[in-house]
DNA sequence: CGTCTGGTTGATCTAGATCAACAGGAGTGG
DNA sequence: CCACTCCTGTTGATCTAGATCAACCAGACG
């Protein structure tokens, strides 16, 4: 955990226009900016914790965070990836409760802390702030349901196969031959703690999809060989 | 779909305490009333639809309501239980998305409609009426991320264990004997659709529990023989 | 009556879990 | 430099929860 006070401030955060700060005046944007705390946070790191009281919420500036929920027994799932431009744990915070999962750092992040009393204030005194949480909140629940929904409906395989596509959504880029391709940011087991599933499993569909043509796998590196295809079974949502 | 003028209105609704509403003034309740349509509606009618446009809320007066998620492939799965003081509809109102499942009676329901510009209205001139609808956003949010988790992390005789002990919660009763009781409000079926499994493997489900003598079902009558055995499997979440 | 719908049971099949072995780095420490 | 240990990932063999397909039963209802 390191701070790193040079980089960032609110007011020129290339990501403020998809917070809940962008309607924020200059004014309280100073404000904020004064209060937040500025860490730069690697792999294996944990931003906050499961069934800790929050005390704030946090701002990811750039990389790859996971929400991960652990149950009595000790299974384990990632419930959510965040990346860039969103803030976790203001659930928690406005609704008092400890968190309901934890918050760990995928891939090297610059995560911002804003402590529970500057967010208070900021509610109170811009109604556009509260507005935001509740669009946020709204979109939130429906990538959720939509998450729940499909993990109702559907197989590892076409789970897989979605992730694969969301991936290239939020990752994707054509390499120098024009394939597109993405660079993984997490590791098997990962991608089976997104679906529910056990790392020798994902494994298998690896070599399957690869087999069958869909997607090349290359360690990290993923070539959406026949993208139609993939599509096409997961039914284009 | 019957008309009922005669039995309710906002300001002595037995519910409205649990709602959005519950801020409100006399005076902005009364407005509420004059602008609401209230509906009796039976088992197999639909409140509104998946893929529609949200023209305004529901608040669910009595009775129990399914949101009923369908995919392309027309695999059903039943996201979630919604009985009296809950309003339905909010997000897809307030994201101008279309509904993204259907809201299905279960059992006899009275449900209030408010359209879109009653609701706009009140979120406007009442700032408590954004809060409420925050906070229930966050609630449903937790909730529906619970629900994700297990569906993630447990089998569906445990998911069927928990849903078990919910519906107690719920609708539970000590009967004559003093023992604890519930009136199952839906189908086998609609059971699976909950878990994500087929009405065989809830047969069967059944079957077992009861062999092993933790609940008597009884057509749709369910004793609770053994809560704490049911508990202890599930880990009392 | 026959016809439906909801529920149960049996036989069989399969996606994915589990258990075990092993291979390839990446440190780390001598 | 080698030996050693982690850790991630892959593969094989086997097992099992739950799906699927089919038959059947009971009550509701025209």
């Amino acid at each position: 955990m390191t701070n790193c006070k040079t980089t960032h401030n609110c007011s020129n955060c290339p990501t403020r226009e998809t917070t809940e700060w962008r309607d924020l005046s200059e004014n309280e944007l100073t404000r904020l900016d004064e209060t937040k705390r500025s860490r730069l946070m690697g792999p294996g790191e944990t931003i906050y914790f499961q069934g800790d009281q929050a005390d704030g919420i946090y701002c990811i500036q750039s990389g790859l965070v996971g929400l991960r929920y652990v149950d009595e027994d000790g299974n384990s799932a990632l419930i959510r990836l965040c990346d860039k431009g969103t803030t976790v744990g203001y659930g928690a915070l406005l609704s008092k409760q400890p968190y309901a999962t934890s918050a760990e750092i995928l891939t090297p992040s610059v995560v911002c802390f804003l402590k529970r009393s500057i967010v208070s204030d900021m509610l109170a005194k811009n109604p556009k702030v509260g507005e935001r949480f509740l669009q946020h909140s709204i979109k939130d629940l429906s990538e959720s349901e939509g998450d729940y929904a499909r993990s109702l409906t559907k197989t590892v395989r076409l789970r897989f196969l979605h992730l694969m596509m969301v991936l290239y959504e939020r990752l994707g880029y054509l390499n120098e031959n024009g394939d597109p391709t993405v660079e993984l940011p997490i590791l098997r087991r990962e991608i089976a703690d997104l679906l529910g599933a056990q790392p020798e499993s994902i494994s298998r569909l690896i070599r399957k999809v690869q087999d069958e043509g869909l997607l090349q796998f290359n360690g990290k590196l993923i070539l959406y060989c026949d993208m139609n295809k993939v599509q096409q079974e997961i039914g284009i949502t």
